[in-house]
DNA sequence: GATCCTCGAGTTCT
DNA sequence: CTCGAGGATC
């Protein structure tokens, strides 16, 4: 072929830079200049030129947002920086807490916020490298999600290119996917009249649109895009505010919330919040609350975070809707420990988004409390949008014959007797794994994806594995064939060979998840972690005394007679011996390889600052170790590494006799 | 003994 | 997500 005439070549990046102007307009400022027939135009125009010179054709041409052959599945990636949550608010005492925490935090009077509208869509993550779109993630976990890029090129709200000369070499943009009300209001419009099932809430919509194996069908879907913050960035302006990076991101051509604010103190968080209330209904989008962050950055970094939430920024969140139902029915079911859990099976309704038909009543007391009946007609609402929950019991509506609930005194499941210790408030199965619940419930659990991630033991197969007998214990898991499950509900040859597949594999694993998936009263993920790695081995773990369990940080009294009693029993060294004869073996822990660098398992304290290290920095390194970092000085702590103007934990340190070391002596244990 | 923080356990719906 | 409980600290 020719080489392009130059005039075609301009006309084409005119082109490009037109249509992606014209995107900005619409979608991010709401203020198209050209008719749809006009865009349309230049669209075809491009799409036209580009037919004729596919060597001009590249990946941050509008035409490429058309989408692409569909994938197999979604890539995971990890987040550069991981995603956050945020806490919540419920109310203004909630947000006058906030304030007060800032405020003394950061040692001023008044402090500035960064208010905007929080939007109820979906996290994302968008990844610019030198300016071009690279790649673009959900939030997942926080720490990693899917690769939906594909899918995101789509989105005609994301800039393929950033705007500007000099894009910084490194730009992670995070922000929220959304379907605009009335986009989702076509959308199932059209469903309806194909026939199809109609999405129940803009956010699933949208979920829907953005979980597309096949991104030519979420180009069809109109999606929307608003920026909020970022991740990773490397070579991008500094800035001082979180203002000022919202500007900064709009003049990128990014979608940023009109109704974003700079308030002052807690009487402009409120004020904002009633504003923005009262506009709820009038958004062209879904929200469920506003967002307030400290504006100021340096402030921000120096109250830092915790647990997986930032310190300086709470969710305000509006009111949960709340709708009326009736009870018609409390089961009760019973989990991995045996807890009965009586469940309200209501009367279909449709309450935040989704119908709801069941809400969990937590247990007896619960139940007394609230004075909740069978066949009462009740509140309802997602606790956190999230979780349905019967609020309260419209006293009124009461039928004469409410029958009161009672606590069955034999497990629904097994007819073993029900005990509930005087100072708790769960009543228990006390059959253990001769209950079949229990059993279900403790192979599930081993079998989950934080435990011996076994693909494909879901609970419609474990149902069927226990009701037939074909399983008793998890070590009988690696005796299945795929003669053993042929016959079974929904197992034909190719699905029985998946699932003895995966459960081969999950014969290498790690010591934490081994311990995790035994399902021992109180041991947790976290704790089976801190486990693994305080003995390094099944071994010493299985010999240790209630004494010796409780040297392992956070493992106190109960914590080590639970696990002391589960050993203790014939029955669970026996599985635990055939889990092992089976071939199930794990490394040893990497972080028991480092006992002997005197760090793993040790508790830093950290005062004063470093010279070098910040103190977040000083916390990875020791974490990475395997170290713990914790705030104050106990007999407990092994060190305490001192900078300068240290606080009283330094004098309780020399008054304990505790290994003092300063940021070099730190340096050097990291080292080893 | 009070209080803060974190972990464990149970639960819903798509 | 929320509650309850365990652990650690003041």
């Amino acid at each position: 072929m020719s080489a392009p005439a130059a005039s075609d070549r301009q006309r084409i990046e005119s082109l490009r830079a037109d249509i992606e102007r014209h995107n900005y307009q619409y979608y991010a400022l709401d203020a198209p200049l050209i008719s749809d027939a006009e865009y349309d135009r230049l669209f075809r125009e491009l799409q036209t030129l580009e037919a004729g010179h596919p060597e001009l054709v590249s990946p941050d041409s509008p035409t490429q947002r058309i989408g692409s052959a569909p994938l197999a599945g979604f890539e995971t990636v990890k987040h550069r920086v991981s995603m956050l949550s945020l806490n919540n608010a419920f109310d203004e005492e909630e947000v006058t807490a906030f304030d007060r925490r800032m405020r003394e935090a950061l040692v001023t009077e008044r402090i500035d916020y960064a208010a905007e509208p929080k939007f109820d869509g979906l996290a994302v993550s968008l990844c610019y490298e030198h300016g071009v779109l690279a790649h673009g993630a959900t939030r997942g976990d926080g720490e990693s999600g899917e690769d939906v890029t594909a899918n995101l090129r789509t989105v005609r709200a994301i800039p393929l290119r950033l705007a500007g000369r000099n894009p910084p070499v490194l730009l992670e943009v995070r922000g929220e996917v959304v379907m605009l009300r009335a986009d989702f209001e076509q959308l199932n419009q059209a469903q309806r009249a194909k026939g199809e099932k109609e999405f129940v809430n803009p956010r699933n919509a949208a979920a829907g649109a953005l979980r597309q194996l096949d991104s030519r069908i979420t180009s069809t879907r109109k999606l929307a895009f608003f920026a909020y913050g970022l991740g990773a960035a490397e070579g991008a302006p500094a800035f001082g505010t979180h203002s000022a990076l919202l500007d900064y991101l709009a003049e990128c051509r990014f979608p940023v919330a009109k109704e974003r604010k700079v308030v002052t103190g807690v009487d402009g968080m409120l004020e904002y919040y009633r504003a923005i209330g009262g506009k709820r209904a009038g958004l062209p989008y879904d929200i469920d609350g506003v967002v307030y962050k400290v504006n100021d950055l340096a402030g921000q970094r120096e109250l830092g975070f915790v647990s997986r939430a930032p310190r300086y920024a709470v969710a305000h969140k509006f009111p949960a809707e709340e709708a009326m139902s009736e009870i018609i029915a409390i089961d009760v079911q019973v989990g991995r420990t045996g807890a009965l859990t009586p469940v309200a099976r209501l009367k279909p309704v449709f309450v935040g988004g989704v119908t709801v038909t069941n809400a969990t009543l937590h247990n007896e007391d619960e139940i007394r409390r609230k004075d909740i009946r069978i066949h009462d007609t009740v509140v309802v609402r997602r606790a956190g949008d999230v979780i349905p929950e019967v609020v309260r019991v419209i006293n009124d509506k009461r039928p004469a014959q409410a029958p009161v609930f009672e606590m069955p005194a034999a497990c629904p499941v097994c007819g073993s007797a029900v005990q509930r210790l005087e100072d708790e408030s769960v009543a228990r199965c006390t059959a253990g794994l001769y209950c079949p619940a229990q059993r279900k419930q403790a192979l599930l659990h081993f079998a989950s994806r934080r435990a011996m991630d076994i693909e494909g033991l879901g609970d419609k197969l474990v149902e069927q594995l226990v009701d037939n007998n074909i399983v008793k214990t998890s070590a009988d898991l690696y005796e299945l064939d795929v003669a053993a499950l042929a016959g079974l509900e929904r197992m034909a040859e190719k699905s029985a060979a998946n699932v003895v597949a995966a459960i081969a594999k999950s014969r290498r694993t790690t010591l934490a998840r081994f311990i995790f998936a035994l399902g021992i009263r109180n041991v947790g993920e976290r704790t089976a972690a801190d486990l693994a790695r305080a003995f390094g081995d099944l071994e010493p773990l299985l010999q240790a005394d209630e004494q010796m369990l409780q040297q392992v940080p956070d493992v106190g009294p109960v914590v080590a007679q639970s696990i002391a009693q589960f050993f203790a029993e014939p029955h669970n060294r026996d599985v635990v011996g055939q889990l092992l004869a089976a071939g199930v073996s794990f490394e040893r822990t990497p972080r028991a390889a480092n006992v002997s660098s005197r760090m793993s398992g040790r508790t830093f304290v950290l005062t004063g600052a470093l010279p070098n290290l910040s103190r977040d920095e000083a916390k990875e390194r020791i974490e990475a170790k395997g170290g713990r970092v914790t705030g104050s000085v106990s007999k407990k702590t092994d060190f305490v590494v001192v900078g300068a103007d240290p606080g009283s934990k330094y004098d309780k340190a020399v008054e304990l006799g505790i290994t003092v070391l300063d940021e070099e002596g730190l340096q050097e244990l990291l080292k080893e």
